[in-house]
DNA sequence: TGAAATGTTGGGGCG
DNA sequence: ACGCCCCAACATTTC
């Protein structure tokens, strides 16, 4: 009798070692490994520029590392699955869950679609420590509080999986039906992935060496370190940890191994605030749009796209702030103590609302990932859970004198600062004519004048702030 | 995972 | 020696 044949769908796993379902269907029988461009559900959510770019990369890598027998489509994923099911006569179909709502129900009507027609179709948990159904308070509330979400819930619950192993012995289906990776057109029409290819190595190998890099050289200085942008203290890992390339618990895991002490705890409350993000999108599903905070939804907002515009290119005039806009468009990156920065200057200085950050980032982040972006947008705009509350305001000259003390950051991103003494590097605008001139800089020319003023800014921020009805509702 | 305003303290200069 | 002022250096509170 013929080995079974069940259909590994990989989605925000593409890896081979410690992926549940992936280790399932080998022990069950053949596998055709299988990958799907869903262009029917995602509405503005689906994959933005840099993460296509970023996913091609990873479905080459994949293809790769099974000797090019991965499967590839675009369309509907219960069409493709239901034909594919059909011509190969698979026993079934495995898969590791996702968080946003659409994949919820997506994958929920094709779990029970092919129930129906006496298909296995079964879901693992592959990529959170604890999944958001399992942490709740005792009253079966969901956490809107980082800390005892992380201490007092995801700490006393049962640990994490161990990571798995690579299965042995695969035995691969390719099916004819299967496009390219290329076919589904995810690399830009203009090249500007070329600024942004040489920053990264997309590959699950890649993740894995990212990974001990930073086990290595940067874990140990975690705690400290990991707010100097011109540091490389901090992991980098988010883009490997949104597409899967690596796991949560390899990263969980792997700390533990070699490290303990303050800067393990850290590097593993970043990991839980990840966690955080994911239970909050599933147990609020309206996070990437609503205010997780309803009374922030008086707020008067700018409407100012010359504005923005100027926030994205990274020419507002304060150079913390356009250092990271353009680090963000040449790196498909942002340093976290740096996001912070110019999230807090978007929303509280210009004024703008936090869903312009939130789109801009999703189309230019290599680790654009919906439950961390969208989280972290509310919660620097204040109307988030666990908020930075509406009055903490960052000061972009005083947050890049402590963080870039002596400008190397800055200076990288913007060269035409170079010459620029560190005492004005971050408010060119209150440096003496003559040390201008010695820098060789015209404001308003060279580098541009303040977009807005930094403390009138501020002072209309709180006022603005300071309006809103005092209700305490979500 | 702030910043600015305001309050307090203590040392030194000086009449 | 003493009071007074100034001000840096913290500490507290307010936004």
């Amino acid at each position: 009798m013929p080995e079974k044949i069940y259909i590994q769908w990989f989605r925000q796993d593409l890896r081979l070692a410690d992926n549940p379902a992936l280790s399932h269907a080998a022990e069950s029988g053949s596998v055709i490994p299988v990958y799907i461009l869903d262009q029917v559900h995602g509405g503005d959510h689906r994959p933005g520029g840099a993460s296509r770019w970023w996913l091609h990369h990873s479905l080459k890598a994949l293809d790769e590392s099974l000797q090019g027998n991965l499967n590839v489509f675009q369309g509907d994923p219960k069409q493709i699955l239901q034909s594919l099911l059909e011509k190969h006569r698979a026993s079934g179909i495995f898969w590791n869950r996702c968080y946003e709502s659409w994949s919820r129900n997506r994958d929920a009507s094709i779990k029970q679609f092919f129930k129906e027609k006496g298909v296995e179709a079964e879901s693992f948990n592959g990529s959170l420590l604890w999944e958001p159904m399992e942490v709740l308070k005792s009253d079966d509330t969901p956490y809107r509080v980082f800390t005892p979400f992380f201490r007092n819930a995801c700490l006393n619950a049962p640990p994490p999986r161990e990571p798995l192993p690579v299965p042995k012995n695969l035995s691969l289906l390719k099916s004819e039906l299967s496009e390219s990776v290329e076919s589904l057109g995810l690399l830009p029409k203009v090249p500007w992935d070329r600024k942004i290819e040489p920053h990264w190595r997309v590959s699950e190998k890649g993740g894995q060496e990212k990974m001990l890099e930073f086990f290595e050289k940067g874990l140990m200085h975690y705690k400290e370190s990991r707010n100097f942008p011109a540091k490389s203290y901090v992991s980098r890992l988010s883009p490997y940890l949104h597409q899967g390339q690596i796991s949560s618990n390899q990263a969980w895991y792997g700390g533990l191994d070699k490290h303990s002490g303050k800067n393990l705890d850290h590097f593993l409350s970043q990991l839980g605030w990840m966690e955080f993000s994911y239970s909050l999108l599933y147990h609020f599903p309206d996070l990437p749009t609503k205010n997780l905070h309803r009374r922030f939804d008086a707020f008067p907002w700018n409407d100012d796209p010359k504005r923005l515009e100027l926030w994205k290119k990274g020419l507002t005039g304060y150079p913390i702030v356009d250092a990271g806009m353009r680090e963000l468009w040449q790196t498909g990156y942002i340093h976290n103590r740096v996001r912070m920065i110019v999230g807090s200057f978007l929303v509280k200085n210009l004024l703008l609302h936090w869903k312009h950050g939130e789109r801009w980032f999703w189309d230019c982040l290599v680790d654009a990932d919906l439950a961390n972006n969208s989280a972290s947008w509310q919660w620097v705009a204040g109307c988030g859970a666990d908020a930075a509350p509406y009055f903490r305001i960052f000061n972009p000259v005083s947050q890049g004198l402590k963080f870039d003390p002596d400008g190397a950051y800055t200076k990288h991103y913007l060269p035409e600062l170079k010459k620029l003494p560190g005492k004005y590097l971050f408010s060119p605008w209150e440096a003496p004519a003559e040390v201008l001139k010695d820098a060789g800089i015209r404001l308003g020319t060279d580098y541009p004048h303040p977009v807005v003023p930094l403390k009138e800014s501020r002072e209309k921020a709180l006022e603005a702030f300071s309006m809103l009805p005092k209700t305490k509702s979500s």
